[in-house]
DNA sequence: GAGTATTCTTACCGATTGGTAAGAAAAGCG
DNA sequence: CGCTTTTCTTACCAATCGGTAAGAATACTC
């Protein structure tokens, strides 16, 4: 889904994978230090390569970034089968979500680190990160208002409150589980969370 | 409770002032664009200042952080009566912070944004959260302990998990109220979440 | 008003930043 | 092999970074 590209004619090729490569740095170390705090220089050494060399690729540290964001975009998607149908599904992959996290510190770093650094108008990822939770609020509101209407919320749940604090949850508990070196259990503290929005538990 | 240094002898006494100005700066700029992201030109020109002016006042742009961070513990412990006794004025009181706090965008920021930050080791911000969500979950644990114990919490609550969905919940909201305008009823969503863990509502 | 701390500025430092210019290396095609 | 396109390096740039040195202002005490 990422490097599909096949050998270019001309004298491509190789560029594809490294262009790969690269974004997949990028990830790891604006996870480590954020955007503001990663020098070009910093991923460029980290792949092999100087660091004109990476803005052969990408003209501008800015495109890096969205580049970065919008393959882990495309990662999520291939993990979850998510936009089937809303429901109980929809709740269920979030804790499949967590689940796979718990293994790729880079992505949570990423994401943790970055949606705090985006609060801020002018960031370059602002607008993304507005986009992204506009959307992850609307379908998750939407599954929930589903749930609602088969009586499987419990009594005074009201399905917009709830998309919030269930996003909510996940970000904070990726805080959590970074400060503490992973001791923190996400996939188990959404679970539990989640289960208390529902008349039956997520997975019996 | 901040600037109460009475003019001291010599020609001090403007010091106290200038101080507690730039405090109040560092923690708005900080707030906007993160530690690494901020510089002390920044933080000494919206003060009036040079920054080697500025760090006459503080050694170090590490120095300035800590007293920042510090800064805000105070004013945080002077609205919070919180540690009279454990139990539900400890909950009530985190409902109270997130209705003052909405209306002190640059300290939000400055936390969410930081917390963030420093989650990577080497942050010289680090170990002050690590310790910071150490204690507070440490204190929130306890209340929810005692709460269990008079058996005002619902069936299978469990102290230290809530304890670690009730941060994560406060500082998740953060996030999302930053980045929409300040759209998101904090208080009244985190209200919402812990009136799920109580058999009683906390306000009636 | 003289003297003395305190407070702040101008000028500078080496290091690092994102980005550019120009050309060397490498890889495929005929 | 020669030619072309892609890929990458060396060298450089202006701007900015945190921090230092040294002295001018300022303000208070006596």
């Amino acid at each position: 889904m990422t490097t599909v590209d096949p050998p270019r004619r001309g004298a491509a090729a190789k560029g594809g994978a490294t262009r790969a490569m690269i974004v997949d740095t990028a990830i790891e170390i604006f996870g480590e230090t954020g955007y503001l705090g990663t020098s070009l220089r910093d991923i460029a050494a980290r792949c092999g390569l100087t660091h004109p060399g990476l803005l052969y690729h990408f003209p501008t540290k800015e495109a890096l970034l969205m580049a970065a964001l919008t393959r882990r975009d495309e990662q999520d998607g291939v993990d979850n089968p998510t936009h089937g149908r809303p429901g109980r599904d929809t709740l269920a992959s979030l804790v499949r979500t967590a689940r796979v996290n718990a293994r790729r510190r880079g992505i949570v770093e990423l994401y943790a680190t970055l949606s705090a650094e985006s609060t801020h108008p002018g960031h370059p990822a602002h607008a993304y990160f507005q986009d992204r939770y506009r959307s992850l609020l609307a379908d998750l509101t939407l599954a929930l208002e589903d749930l609602a209407q088969a009586g499987e919320l419990r009594a005074g749940v009201r399905p917009d409150v709830a998309a919030r604090q269930i996003v909510a949850v996940m970000d904070g508990l990726q805080v959590q589980w970074l400060l503490d070196g992973g001791a923190t259990d996400m996939a188990g503290a959404l679970a539990d969370f989640l289960d208390r929005l529902l008349v039956a538990p997520l997975e019996a």
